[in-house]
DNA sequence: TCCTACAATGGACAATGTCTAAGTCAAGCG
DNA sequence: CGCTTGACTTAGACATTGTCCATTGTAGGA
């Protein structure tokens, strides 16, 4: 949204056609969205827009807390526009489905410093599993 | 180890000698390895091993239960032997390093009915992350 | 020992992601 | 308003990981 446009400039973000195109994209969907099919809804809108800045681009969006990768078959990555609010995620183990959720417990502190092994944890990701209504039935 | 042997020979397993060198790399160090580590270490020890058997390989013991898959990052899946006992992973966001840790709640049943959205859940994979000691001090 | 179904091989192919060299353009400056 | 410049984009080659298939080999039973 212009949200996020709006916090891209403020950050000496340059604004180009291909980089307004991606972010819109990205807000348009709060679905979980691939490098590829990020391209291809990219390209809808801007035909010569190529797969090398839309990889650049997501890139750039990750590392300045935008947008949150997301890994969770060894598929593509996908990408997550909801990245201020906390949560995690429920797959779909046949179809892939992702739906987002937010778990009760706090699994960061489910983790004692005996088990840490003087690693500096910052981050915990959680990932359901399990079959989605459709293919449960089906 | 023979362990793993016995099991996969008493379910009909065939035993070829590509199939017991894979199992036996995968018992040998008990690390997450990549298919393609798993590979070259096979072929040290069976160098007409090919890289399709591995993954064929690798594809069965994961059905069959005696090995998980890993999914870290999006390079490789990673290869994880201690499928018999649960255990969740430490990973260093720079280099990579892999530790099982075993926390102590349980997140599935952090999750509640109202958040599974009419999904049948079988599994949580956590994952936390941050930086090794190695990783920290540099 | 011989048969046969299952397994292995190797090489082509597919999917995803990364890199580079050259061209293009946003935005500040005069 | 029109330059200048360095950041941005492009196309396509390349790299990595994984899958498929037709052919050849072999484990294990009869």
């Amino acid at each position: 949204m212009s949200d996020l446009l709006e916090r891209l400039r403020g950050r000496g973000w340059r604004m180009t056609a291909q980089r307004r195109v991606v972010a819109e994209v990205l807000d348009g969907e709060h679905v979980h969205l691939t490098a590829d099919e990020v391209h291809a809804r990219a390209v809808a809108k801007l035909p010569e827009i190529s797969r090398a800045t839309v990889y650049n681009t997501l890139g750039e969006l990750v590392s300045l807390g935008e947008v949150l990768e997301v890994t969770t078959d060894k598929r593509a990555k996908r990408y997550d526009p909801n990245a201020h609010r906390p949560h995690h995620h429920l797959v779909c183990a046949r179809c892939g489905a992702i739906r987002d959720v937010r778990p009760k417990g706090n699994p960061l502190a489910d983790l004692p410093d005996s088990e840490r092994f003087g690693f500096t944890v910052s981050d915990v990701e959680v990932t359901y599993r399990g079959l989605c209504p459709d293919c449960t039935a089906g």
